[in-house]
DNA sequence: CCGAATAATTTGATCGATCAAAATTCCTGA
DNA sequence: TCAGGAATTTTGATCGATCAAATTATTCGG
């Protein structure tokens, strides 16, 4: 494999000096017309293109964004940050930004790799996901300027920090939708299985839960559980609401796992017509059959990229930004109704099993 | 933020020149061990990070590698490929690499981002994930020299091609030791649910059935079966393997998907006692205690490492290698344990539900 | 048809590191 | 003590692009 031609050599062929070549690339416009055909056709007789580290080392910046991957991904949800990686994959590359990927073993841990690539000019900006409660990453990240957005609220923090540029999925509303829908649908008693407080993502859910279900406050905390994320939690939690006195005839979780272990139970106790509706529209979720509140992910990622790097282009905006727009986003998710969430007869009768929104 | 401070910068707090620094992060091993620590207390106090894209157009290597995520990620087993491209960012990171990820809609666009990435000097190699039958990219690849190595083999072409490095799982064994354990758990009639034919992986996992399977050849049709991957088909295909005048008590399947689906169907035929394999060990198996055949992700990345970069460091190997070494690794999985593999007096009497192996 | 203003192009310097080779220092043994 | 060779350090050039400023070409009004 020979040497990979360089300005130089498409400006001789071209006869014109290398800046020439360079600004047909990056400001084409000021460029003579003639001038500019002529050069085009040397680069793409000659396969030209721009080296990136040469650019990158010149323009000082890198056009990167980092994103840790974690380990954890505990159940199926991890599904969903899959979509996010390759949704924002996508768009960075209409972008002409790349991604580059990083594990950790902790939030120290990810803060270390941060620094090393932030300080070897490897990335320009990073994307947090997955944020928590009393995050460290984010003080440290905006303590020392590194350009960030979350894909996750400052949970316990200030919303509006300007300094702190995020994005969320107002699982809140997502929830109330989804519980108002099954009582439309016919539900008299909605119950709810979420993840034990404190966890942001979590208790909004069961939030969004507590404003729509028709149960009284007094009665909700029966109807309600908290278990860790899983299948098997789910089924466990669902047995006990099926054991109630009054059983529910619907249940909302807060993510797909407990949802899909809720319909394991529901089968499992012979009570078929219980309506289920999970969280994240995982690929699980349309397999079985089941209802989910999904996250717009590539609005997330699109809000995201624009909050970092404005309407168009991989130019970091500096951070504050300008006091006018804000530094947020809070995105509203949508119910996707499947088999799951339906009386029966629906099914039998051959309705439609989703997107009917 | 101020400037970053660079070789300059520290040769002059270290009194020495621009390349001693140099060597002492590159091969302190030359540098007399005075000058080396007084250098490398410049360094700390300083902060210093080479900056890599400076490195890299000297170099002119990138110590990066590329890999493709694509869109599809159907049914549950995309967390394979999720948990590979993990490990891979592990790994590579222990070896001064990075890891940087693109999309693309299908193979020729695929080779696009390939030619891009590689032009502009962005990666050095390629992780090629999912090969299949007659796949286009494999001979583009090693036909434009790009480095590169695949997990899954080159199939319907020469294997032992050393211009094409790979790492694979031989799944026919993987499903003849899970077929071989159920029957040693006392199973009578082990069935197969796998993916329509031809299908490099799905025909070999079957063939691994065929040759550990105590069902008589002429039986064998009778108790297998090919449809796509997914929860669904894989209850389908279950209650008609159920419905057999002489219904298989024991079915391995190609897939955690299918799996996940033959546990469904089994539970909702009331035949709790039916044992089912998957493959992929996925999270949702361990959360549902669905025994599975498990690959050994974290061997298969460094086999691949290896295979590109050696024993150690980032330096590309030429390709073809040394006629001495193979260019490709089959590695063999192994069954992880469960309930769902097991007969339920196991279960009852409490014995231990996973990795007795 | 000329000179000012504008457009288009070119030149020289630079980004931050490493390579290759030259220069210096350090040892060793006669 | 000093030549010769090894060990260590320094110097000059370079990787491939873009920036900033200088130069040349073009346009336009009077």
């Amino acid at each position: 494999m020979g040497r990979m031609p360089t300005v130089e050599d498409v400006a001789e062929l071209a006869q014109v000096s290398r800046q020439t070549v360079s600004n047909v690339i990056n400001s084409p416009e000021i460029v003579r017309e003639s001038t500019r055909t002529r050069v085009q056709e040397a680069i793409d007789s000659l396969g030209y293109r721009p080296h990136a580290s040469a650019r990158r080392l010149r323009t000082r910046k890198s056009s990167t964004i980092g994103v840790r991957i974690d380990p954890l991904r505990d159940g199926i949800s991890g599904a969903v940050l899959d979509r996010f990686l390759h949704k924002l994959a996508e768009q960075a590359d209409s972008r002409d930004l790349r991604v580059m990927i990083f594990t950790a073993r902790d939030a120290d841990d990810e803060l270390q790799h941060v620094r090393r690539l932030r300080d070897g000019s490897d990335v320009d900006a990073f994307v947090l996901i997955a944020t928590f409660h009393g995050d460290p990453r984010i003080e440290w990240l905006t303590e020392n300027d590194v350009p960030f957005v979350s894909f996750g609220r400052p949970w316990g923090a200030e919303l509006d920090d300007p300094r702190h540029r995020w994005v969320d999925v107002d699982g809140r509303a997502g929830v109330r939708e989804a519980t108002r829908a099954l009582q439309q649908h016919g539900a008299r008693r909605v119950a709810f299985i979420g993840w034990p407080s404190p966890s942001g993502t979590g208790d909004e859910r069961r939030a969004g839960w507590g404003e729509a279900t028709s149960i009284p406050a007094r009665d909700r905390a029966r109807y309600a559980r908290e278990v860790e994320d899983g299948v098997s939690s789910g089924t466990a939690a669902a047995e006990s609401l099926l054991a109630l006195e009054d059983a529910p005839d619907a249940i909302v979780c807060a993510s797909d796992s407990l949802a899909l272990g809720a319909m394991l139970a529901a089968r499992a106790a012979s009570v078929p017509e219980l309506r289920v509706v999970g969280f994240d529209n995982t690929p699980v979720a349309a397999a079985v059959g089941l209802s989910s509140i999904d996250q717009p992910l590539d609005d997330v990622v699109a809000a995201a990229l624009t909050l970092l790097f404005g309407d168009s282009g991989n130019n970091v905006r500096p951070n504050p930004n300008s006091n006018e727009e804000p530094t947020n986003r809070l995105l509203v998710p949508r119910l996707v109704e499947r088999r799951s969430s339906h009386l029966m007869p629906d099914e039998i009768t051959g309705a439609q099993s989703s997107g009917n929104h």
